[in-house]
DNA sequence: TGTACATCAGTGAACGCGCGTTCACTGATGTAC
DNA sequence: TGTACATCAGTGAACGCGCGTTCACTGATGTAC
């Protein structure tokens, strides 16, 4: 489902037994390589040295391929940020609810949940994009790619179907942005660290619940507790 | 207002006339030395040498007074909770709201601008506590000084006046924080880093408002667009 | 088809940096007698 | 009131670390003729 590969070690080895002089794609084996190295040290711990070792190349080999250290690292925040964007893409196809409203509602959670889903997937790059989010703002206006700009629409669906009202859409993406990423943040870094994965389930349903709750009461819509879970 | 003072370098010169060989009070210089350099260059520009620099003690007169790094960041962070507390309370002082709901309605309202008032007044410090909340949340115990406890009294009095019913109140804390908490972030370092201070504002009331009509809703209690706002 | 040569992708040594931490030390302070 | 001495709070030199980055280089590749 994410497109930054998980096992792409087994796949080849990482020094072959007659290493080449030229790599083949030692951007793409560095990328992937930050990538491990986020995932097991966080975003703090990445250093292009580093990479060089675990890719058995000279330390100064990324030079060819990147500017700089900041250079690599916007990179791999920039396949971050589309990874979040495929989780949330993964949540939305699995709703197949007809009714129009449930479904645009249905669809609003699926995106809380596959952000939230990234983040406590992959804490490590989740901290890291969160880290450059400064940098990567300016490179995610790749459509698509853009976790606001798919939040925005599913927003403009609730609209569509009358669940939200056009004056309460305003900021929603504010809203629903800073509830999910809050979430994510408080639960892999913060009070609710210990907690178990039913646990965390819960309190995000709970979460998404307030603000189905909130957005229903725009447009004095009837809702039932349980609409958004199963 | 805040614990952590702002000018504290004009109140003594740094480095007296005759500088005596003991400092006084070389803790507590430390900690303010700490305080100002993460706000100039935030979390991860802290480093002990560079405290006992601007100190003007040998870089390693800390150790007399912290075990190592860890221990200082840990005491700032503890204090910078505090801070955030106070922030939190400032807010709450100005509620003068007769009218019990209105009242409770507006207390929250008002925790979560305190909580954000922080943030953005002190993004580096705000880092920080974030950075360090794992090791905070055991320090975090002391009664009055921890953000959450404060924030889960406003919300028991929200039940108690009939605004919020007492099936909606569990969890309620997360979702309040994860918000404000969110919200903070993306002030400061997501896509709304460039808004002015009154765009914040008003994204804000947004925030707020949308969990006050979500609350409402959990009671059927009538409320008006502008309840929580002046 | 063969060869000269430009270009590209690596190498290895080195620089300079600032850090945390430890060591043996010394100056100042306060207390017991 | 004076003095010996333990204790505390500093000092200065040094260690070892890993980093980013630059330099002059060399091996491999591909292309023009």
């Amino acid at each position: 489902m994410l497109t930054l590969s998980r096992c792409s070690d087994e796949d080849r080895p990482v020094s072959p037994p007659t290493a080449p002089y030229h790599h083949g794609d030692l951007r793409e084996a560095l990328i992937e390589a930050a990538v491990a190295s986020v995932r097991e040290n966080g975003p703090d711990g990445l250093a292009l040295r580093d990479l060089a070792r675990r890719v058995h190349v000279s330390h100064n080999a990324a030079y060819r391929h990147f500017a700089d250290r900041d250079a690599l690292v916007a990179e791999v925040a920039g396949r971050v940020m589309g990874s979040i964007v495929d989780s949330m893409q993964a949540r939305l196809a699995t709703v197949r609810t007809r009714d129009p409203v449930l479904r645009a509602r249905r669809r609003l959670a699926a995106t809380g949940r596959g952000y939230v889903d990234f983040a406590l997937t992959e804490p490590g790059l989740f901290r890291l994009a969160c880290a450059s989010l400064p940098a990567v703002s300016a490179t995610i206006t790749l459509p698509g790619r853009d976790p606001l700009a798919l939040l925005g629409e599913v927003l403009d669906d609730l609209v569509e179907v009358g669940f939200l009202t056009p004056a309460a859409r305003i900021d929603a993406e504010v809203t629903c942005w800073s509830a999910v990423h809050g979430f994510s943040i408080l639960s892999i870094d913060g009070p609710m660290q210990g907690s178990t994965a039913k646990e965390l389930t819960t309190a995000l349903d709970r979460v998404l619940i307030a603000i189905d709750r909130s957005y229903a009461a725009t447009t004095g819509t009837t809702i039932g507790d349980r609409d958004l879970i199963g």
